[in-house]
DNA sequence: CTGGAGGTAGACCGGTCTGTATACGCTTCC
DNA sequence: GGAAGCGTATACAGACCGGTCTACCTCCAG
């Protein structure tokens, strides 16, 4: 960060307007007019548009993680609090105007079917918030951690594309909701001692053999 | 549907083309050449391009919602098994070669911060998604339903951004997992006639006034 | 003073995009 | 027979795309 002015101007420019109007449909020339900066600068630091684009989602990327676990972590004190402050902080965030989702989601529709640099940055952002949720997961001490804080990351998910598309009216709330309930279910002050072949069926591995024939979407 | 079998051809070609590639990737010459069919005729039955995106969508969606809603009936005869069960059909979708995620979903990513007629069936599409689960809960009589569907909805989604994004390893077991949960705390069974004032806190109006800056993303 | 590094401005190239226009079959039904 | 309807083939228009090139400006260090 910040190897040059220009540099810099272009890439929180270009991040800006990936984020707002989509990877392509935003121009390499609207990127330059919009950042007040020369074609050939441009492409002096960044080889490409694609280099521009991985360059730009991993800029936004690494803020948005930083801003995420210091809000998460400024909210609660305690883990089980923190799994449940993550859908506080969601709910701030969805509120945000010019919210559109998550940048790395959206760069992965976008992409689909393509090699393409920013790949490799939006696995690791997404590894890195499966990675986060695991942390607080195990810190709390839940039960079937691995099961859980992959629950909990796709309720994440599922709480940021549901304030994207606007069908849900709370979706924070309503993940929030959710969380807790899983977290106080798998939580070991809840297990009783009475029904002590609770736990028994590990989930990850049901599947029923019943077949229905496939649709092309 | 079946305009003329020419229409019909463009239609398919054309959902399968923008579902794997890409709305904006995928451009009219290529579904005119993949379809068989003359450019002509592609611009005699749909006006534009944008009205032929909206009407594969459509169609394709509709296709969707028949084979789902048929899978989920055909796998669990009660409604709190066909809770489920959604995440059991989810699963066998997601291992379906070619799969790359919600053709609506994606279609909302894609056209983020644009008018376009695909709008409207995004929006349909979803609401139908709601409603079928809101169906369902109510069916099963679970507490806070409101609440509940929006959850079980939430999470439908986040598994199948999972599955797009492949960090979470089997994202419908996880979220079958804490579908379960949910079920089993919201069914009127669970309630233990202990502690009567449990289902106090009505959930969806809780926030915290806690401030914390805003990042741009 | 001088020279190089970094930035600017704008023309330019080949390719692709959506959408249209023209000219030509083939079938079907009066 | 012939005209209408439907589809085909292809060329074209005008805009925009990513990317390159040249020429010029400005600042700062030696």
């Amino acid at each position: 960060m910040c190897a040059s002015p220009a540099s810099d101007r272009v890439l929180h420019t270009a991040a800006s307007l990936f984020y707002k109007r989509g990877i392509h449909a935003v121009g390499v020339d609207t990127v330059v007019s919009a950042s007040a900066v020369a074609k050939m600068t441009l492409y002096k630091h960044f080889p490409s548009k694609d280099a521009l684009v991985a360059a730009a989602l991993d800029e936004q990327g690494t803020q948005w993680r930083a801003w995420f676990s210091a809000a998460v972590e400024a909210v609660a004190p305690t883990a089980p609090e923190r799994i449940l402050a993550i859908f506080d902080v969601l709910g701030h965030w969805f509120e945000t105007e010019g919210f559109h989702g998550d940048a790395t989601l959206n760069a992965a529709v976008e992409l689909r079917g393509t090699e393409h640099p920013a790949w490799e940055v939006v696995r690791a952002h997404q590894g890195w918030l499966r990675g986060f949720i695991g942390g607080l997961v195990a810190e709390a001490g839940l039960d079937e951690p691995e099961c859980t804080a992959d629950a909990l990351y796709l309720l994440m998910e599922g709480a940021i594309v549901g304030a994207q598309v606007g069908i849900t009216a709370h979706p924070a709330a309503a993940a929030r909701c959710a969380a807790g309930v899983l977290v106080e279910v798998r939580s070991v002050a809840h297990r009783p001692p009475r029904e002590a072949g609770h736990g028994k069926a590990r989930g990850q591995g049901q599947r029923q053999g019943q077949e229905q024939e496939e649709v092309g979407q």
